[in-house]
DNA sequence: CCTACGTTTGGCAATATAGCCAAGTGATGT
DNA sequence: ACATCACTTGGCTATATTGCCAAACGTAGG
């Protein structure tokens, strides 16, 4: 694998990376709803604000979210929806993940 | 977020942490030509065979990949082809954030 | 049985990630 | 100007991930 391969895969990655995180695929699965305040979203994930504020960082960063601010709050909203798609999928292998164990347990 | 649904997101993330690194991914892009041996994708990685193995049994317990021994060799093959749909997706998340890029330098 | 080959596993050091608290920033109202 | 609210950033520790080497394992052939 050369360099420009190599970087190139890294790249997508990093957008990978920063989805694989459960409270990060919650922020998306909210926005997919429509946008959300930092404060709403560190209301229903229940932990420190500044932990989500760098969650919603991560995912600005590649390219995940949009951030807008509207007097003294911030809102997010989601920037590629075709993220969601995701979900079915990952669906799709626990599927087979479960399927896998039945056929082992036989 | 309750504890069901914190276990839910928890279970989701963890497939994409396994499809989340570079290598995994430059594997699992191989994988969708057909199946490889553990052999011909460290050639292709150029990493330690025992890297490569242990990124194989991330993506094996994950769901993604199925293993099969024949004679000496061990050949993997994708389980879940679905997971091909997320580099469209990415591709887009990446033109989005050049696209941002352009925004901010004007 | 012994050896060779392909692969996996254990162990370790280097690096990266997550979450909290505290301090800083930006906007609003007094 | 000052205080307050909403959020971000810095700094820290705890934990997780990565990749190498070495050792173990499974299969096939002599």
């Amino acid at each position: 694998m050369d360099a420009r391969t190599q970087a190139r895969y890294q790249t997508r990655a990093q957008v990978l990376k920063a989805l694989a995180h459960p409270s990060r695929l919650f922020i998306v699965d909210q926005l997919a709803g429509g946008e959300h305040s930092v404060a709403e979203l560190t209301a229903m994930l229940e932990v420190d604000i500044s932990t989500v504020s760098k969650h919603l960082s991560i995912l600005k960063t590649a390219g995940l979210v949009l951030d807008q601010r509207r007097g003294k709050q911030v809102f997010y909203t989601l920037q590629t929806p075709c993220v969601l798609s995701f979900f079915g999928c990952v669906e799709t292998v626990l599927s087979a993940r479960v399927q896998e164990r039945i056929e082992l347990a036989r």
